[in-house]
DNA sequence: TATGAATGAGCTTTCATTCAT
DNA sequence: CATGAATGAAAGCTCATTCAT
């Protein structure tokens, strides 16, 4: 008995069941999404959600207290991974330039919204309603992704290169509206007229033009 | 029976019944755009939008099809109405001038998001999901809306006084987007901070700068 | 149309409607009685019920707000008329002594029990559980059933034929749980050893004899 | 393995696993009174018992078969100590008198009804139901638990002191409802207006008078 | 023995829609 | 045209029980 091969070696504090925990919870999130990309949040049933995520339909309650909850999380998660991503690429992309980084920003964001478009549907869809329906939830990852365009607009105008009488709170809604319209129309028909880079720029062009010094 | 009164003089094609008939019809969607801003689509029940509309649950399925109808209904002809509104509104205020056009078209759909709180919530919150549910109705009236954007875009390029290389299919959707992002805030939180001349201008200057010739 | 046979005379607040809706009513309650007694309360199904009834099961929403309510209108319901029909009989049958009173109520309780076999099997298995989780329901007719028994040991007592230190208030509650843990036997084995006068007659006399001055 | 420290001494049909195990039983026991009091048999759940007993939900189906196992072995345990109890305080302090064990009888079953009132709870709440729906199950102990009444009055007739026409059979009945009924007060409402002696011995003072002869 | 994560059957309740009046 | 009582399909959620470890 003695001889059954063990782990050598152990990462503190991360059981096999904590694993297997994580790993049910991201397979019911990402079954959710496909799901409720499919199907809508209100006509996605439970039932599809298990069966996708290939457990039984009480299993999900393990993980979530109700049907609310996974659509809350999932966004919150997500949305969190993306502000990590955009992030880290702000930072090693852009170096110090606003403008720049207004330009990596729109990128990565229609890239994303190309890439994971099974993603892109259920926060088109369901994120408007979320927010009016259930209060108790802030949404708060949202928000913080909406205060990075804020930030770039401030730090834009610290060193002078941004028109000082632009509001930023204005700002980063009719920036990140103008984008998230734009990648609607991928997700409701999706062969682009335009590659992503062209219209990002094009999009990105006209804002920096309206919010530059000269 | 026959000594009932009659209308006397009947305009062609509008008789009594029709009138009595249009009037339901009108109450009914009045109704659900109070209803449906107050619950939601999903939530909303046809017993709530005919209490409110002081009809009972079967008349409502006199003049329309299921609840899809209701909603579908609604968005054709409120923004029916908006469009004959802004387009009015352009050829009154705005002359030829494609900038004053844009910012006649900002204000005005800002100022509608406000005025008309419930409208402007039923269509921040159902207008996305209804695009992928129910493709048979193609919202038609959502693009030509869209479409008067692009009309001006494409004025102003032939007047040589927007940049010839913005493309007007991406502009639309840019335009509105921010537009639309921007009167979602006040939705969510009623009290708007800016006033709402000052947002549209806000808005619409980084637009027309940004597209601008020069 | 004028001749058309019309009611000469109408019940006043009494439609045609109403009696449907009562007549409904008690479809449900009586078919409840017998799903009840049948599988008891928490095993009973709504759709036996409503099969029960033949009704469909969304017809029971709209007499009872849900499971429990039909239970405790069933409860309140019931128990009324049995106040109702032993007032009656006390009036008609006992004339002023409450020896007598207590005779038939001690019979005409056993009788019901034996006659309505479905409902004393409700009663004797809900009633009790009722009292804890039902609390909002106050079960005011069951005490008023008990309080007819303490009524007339004080009558009793003012006549001077009942030992003046007999609590009302301990006997009433002694008294019933006599007959009913008597008749509880019955429910369980339906083939009484003696007849209900008799057995009746044996416990009336205990008391009587154990409450008489002299 | 054969050197793991082994008892050296083993009382003989009672080793330390079975101790262990009855330690477990007992504790699932304990807890199961506590919660079906608080919650209700049906309301109860396993993992409740299992958490207020400190074992896995798992456990608990290594000491009893399903849920209903619990609530009648709850059942038998518990009356068949009471059994040994009561028999117990009526050969020690009632004598030969079948009037004094009358009232010991009555006087110890309110205590206990008192003194336990988890377990009165239970026992007035979920005996009347299991009788009917567990028919598998005889509750035995219950049966024997009333023919100590029975007994009592036998005993009495062949004394010459209780009237030889009261049926002990009805009589055993009358006088269990009668105290049950009566305890099931102080279940429903914790504050007893009077003492329990006060209680007690108004109750037995009706029976006795009403059996005795004279 | 002991555990507790996983299962999936089961049921109350809701509500869009129908239709007899 | 108008009514609103009746329908019954549909689904979120619970929890007793199992079983791999």
């Amino acid at each position: 008995m003695g001889l059954l091969p063990r782990p050598l070696f152990t990462e503190p504090g991360l059981s096999l069941a904590m694993i297997r925990t994580a790993d049910k919870h991201a397979k019911i999130i990402e079954a959710a999404i496909r799901v409720f990309s499919r199907k809508g949040f209100f006509h996605a049933r439970i039932a599809d959600i298990a069966k996708e995520a290939q457990v039984a339909d009480g299993t999900i309650y393990l993980y979530f207290n109700n049907k609310y909850d996974i659509l809350i999380s999932l966004f919150e998660e997500e949305i969190g991974k993306i502000i990590l991503e955009v992030k880290l690429l702000l930072d090693s992309e852009a170096g110090d330039d606003p403008r720049k980084m207004l330009r990596v920003f729109a990128l990565h964001h229609l890239q994303l919204m190309d890439d994971r478009r099974e993603l892109a549907e259920v926060l088109q869809m369901e994120l408007r309603q979320s927010n009016k329906f259930m209060r108790e939830y802030r949404l708060t990852k949202f928000s913080e992704y909406l205060d990075i365009i804020s930030g770039i607009v401030k730090q834009g105008q610290q060193q002078g290169i941004f028109r000082p009488d632009v509001l930023p709170g204005v700002f980063k809604r009719a920036f990140f509206g103008a984008l998230d319209e734009t990648a609607r129309l991928w997700v409701l028909s999706p062969d682009h007229p335009y590659s992503i880079e062209e219209t990002a720029n094009q999009i990105t062009d006209v804002f920096i033009r309206g919010i530059n010094t000269d």
